[in-house]
DNA sequence: GGCTTAGTTGATAATGATTACTAATAACCA
DNA sequence: TGGTTATTAGTAATCATTATCAACTAAGCC
């Protein structure tokens, strides 16, 4: 449902310059194992910003002796190596297949996370640096409201 | 250190438009207790963001018996009732004295979260809205990098 | 000031998410 | 294939947050 450029059992690209994900786990001396590769795949595959909990009931039908530590170890493990990124929402931390730069919108009444494409504002970020002397490596938005779906069937709603 | 219309121990306003903390909780049936007014008071004279814990830690120089669960449940409430705000980190869940409109910059190296002045972007949110269904309620930025204090001190930083 | 009552507190148990630990296992490389 | 080393499953431990409940007190009223 993603497309992603990483070949999920390698192909592979011999001069491409986007590395895969094995290359990537092996320059820092890491493996590839087949809990990994089916946390990762399912964290790519998954839209609403799973949280470890979803993402562990995933990865049982696949591989269904697979420990909760296991998927914990390797979300974190993923995301530091830039492989996911990772979030805290009220509810505990959420990760995200998508690393490309974008925005977000989380939906007060369902509380699912959409990612939408953001767009750079240089000149924000320069105007912030300067008038407060931080150095600003990054930024985003957070768009909050309510989304499509949960706009029709009203009621049951966690809004007022 | 941070101004504000709500008289700790009255005056009081005797038509002035914006609520004293006490009408706001009275109108709900709520009573400012010691702790509550103490909590409270703690939040709003905090420049950084605070955690419930260092929350407990303040309140406690104060009222020596203060019991944490006392801490959370007023946290909670007084987010509720909209007199503080709240946001999530990954380090748990932090709250906010300042509940006008502003965005928030997060040291990496310090963790600290400073307030920066919000500018206003009907633009971006009508276009957002249009584009993609949603319903906008509300939205922020949040900027990330090194502050001031961090960008001198070097070392010791949680980055790279 | 005292009386009443409904909201609150302090203390602690309970819950839920995340992390640490360890013997056994599976990737990877020569 | 065999050895080395990262990794796993299972579970205990930790940490933040919430629930529970008898005792307390703020607020309204006389």
């Amino acid at each position: 449902m993603i497309t992603n450029n990483h070949s999920h059992h390698s192909g592979a690209a011999r001069n491409g310059p986007p590395p895969t994900t094995v290359d990537t786990l092996r320059a820092r001396g890491l493996k590839l194992t087949r809990p990994r590769r089916i946390i990762l795949d399912v964290v790519r595959t998954t839209d609403a910003h799973p949280t470890a909990a979803f993402v562990y009931r995933r990865v049982r039908r696949r591989l269904p002796r697979v420990s909760l530590a296991t998927v914990y170890r390797n979300l974190r493990l993923l995301a530091a190596e830039g492989l996911l990124a990772e979030r805290a929402a009220a509810d505990g931390m959420r990760f995200d297949g998508n690393t490309g730069t974008h925005d977000h919108f989380t939906c007060l009444a369902c509380g699912r996370i959409y990612d939408v494409p953001a767009r750079p504002q240089t000149a924000v970020r320069a105007r912030m640096a300067s008038s407060t002397g931080f150095e600003i490596l990054d930024y985003r938005m957070e768009f909050y409201g309510r989304c499509g779906a949960c706009r029709r069937r009203r009621g049951r709603s966690r809004l007022g």
